[in-house]
DNA sequence: TATATACCCGACTAAAATAGTCAAGTTTTT
DNA sequence: AAAAACTTGACTATTTTAGTCGGGTATATA
């Protein structure tokens, strides 16, 4: 019942982009120091980001990386979404005929799966990036 | 972001439980053959479930296992900690002074995912066994 | 224009977790 | 006695995870 440290990482990493926030764009080289998330990792996971429209990049001397929306209008869910991190705790496929034990009809348990999966994903769709920020104290 | 299967199985057997209660005690060889989950699987996750006083069993012939709790009372939550599902999305481990990333402080994200774990753990703590007949069309 | 910095991308791998199976029992009812 | 059903530990194939590696490409600055 936890998400992949990719997920975990990519948000973490965003949450650092938001504090450190400027004009400039934030390398990964920084992120990877202040973090201590591995260069080669995060560069893996920022590719998926970039690749969803949560970041975009800037190449060359002084490059990294900038948050497409203010943290006050990124959503964590759509950060999960882009590392494929799948808020699914049922398990049947959605929208196969069968069902997780192999019958033909829903399980006895399907819908209370459901529930919870609505019950996740709306935490995950009201909390913002900004939501990290509060309270923290030195903790970077 | 998924339970584990022995979980998810162990949901689902109790629940058939519930429905084809009675004085008898159920055997394991009719929950599979309903529910469709192996015998052999069934056992395994039944020995857990009665180490934690969710069952108890009723050796020999007409033997099985009796729920411990009516559905009513029984916590899905309590299910969940029978099986070593715990409910924990935070990357570090809770009572270490380690940070997730190695660092000695709690990192950016730590109060976020202790959120989570919270809202989380509230929807199994609200939910009992009871709760998944509702509304059950043929579902068995 | 050379070079250092930093992004880009696919492929690869060791280790851990998962989802079971198997074997060899014990207990109790009929 | 025999059959049904629980008991338990060990074992294993498969999948997932959590990364690393290698070899790029783009660009600012000296
Ligand atoms: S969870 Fe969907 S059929 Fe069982
Ligand atoms: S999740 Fe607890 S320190 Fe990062």
């Amino acid at each position: 019942m936890k998400l992949n440290t990719k997920s975990r990482y990519a948000v973490m990493a965003l949450a650092d982009m938001a504090v450190f926030s400027s004009d400039d764009a934030v390398s990964l080289r920084d992120i990877s120091l202040r973090q201590g998330i591995s260069l080669l990792y995060l560069e893996q996971i920022f590719l998926k980001l970039k690749k969803n429209n949560i970041v975009k990049s800037v190449r060359g001397i002084n490059g990294g990386y900038i948050l497409v929306k203010s943290p006050k209008e990124l959503k964590i869910l759509d950060i999960l979404l882009a590392l494929d991190q799948k808020v699914k705790t049922i398990g049947c496929k959605k929208n196969s005929k069968k069902s997780c034990n192999g019958k033909s009809t829903k399980c006895i348990t399907h819908n209370f799966w459901d529930e919870l999966d609505i019950h996740i994903n709306s935490f995950f769709e009201s909390k913002k990036l900004s939501d990290l920020l509060k309270n923290r104290e030195a903790r970077i």
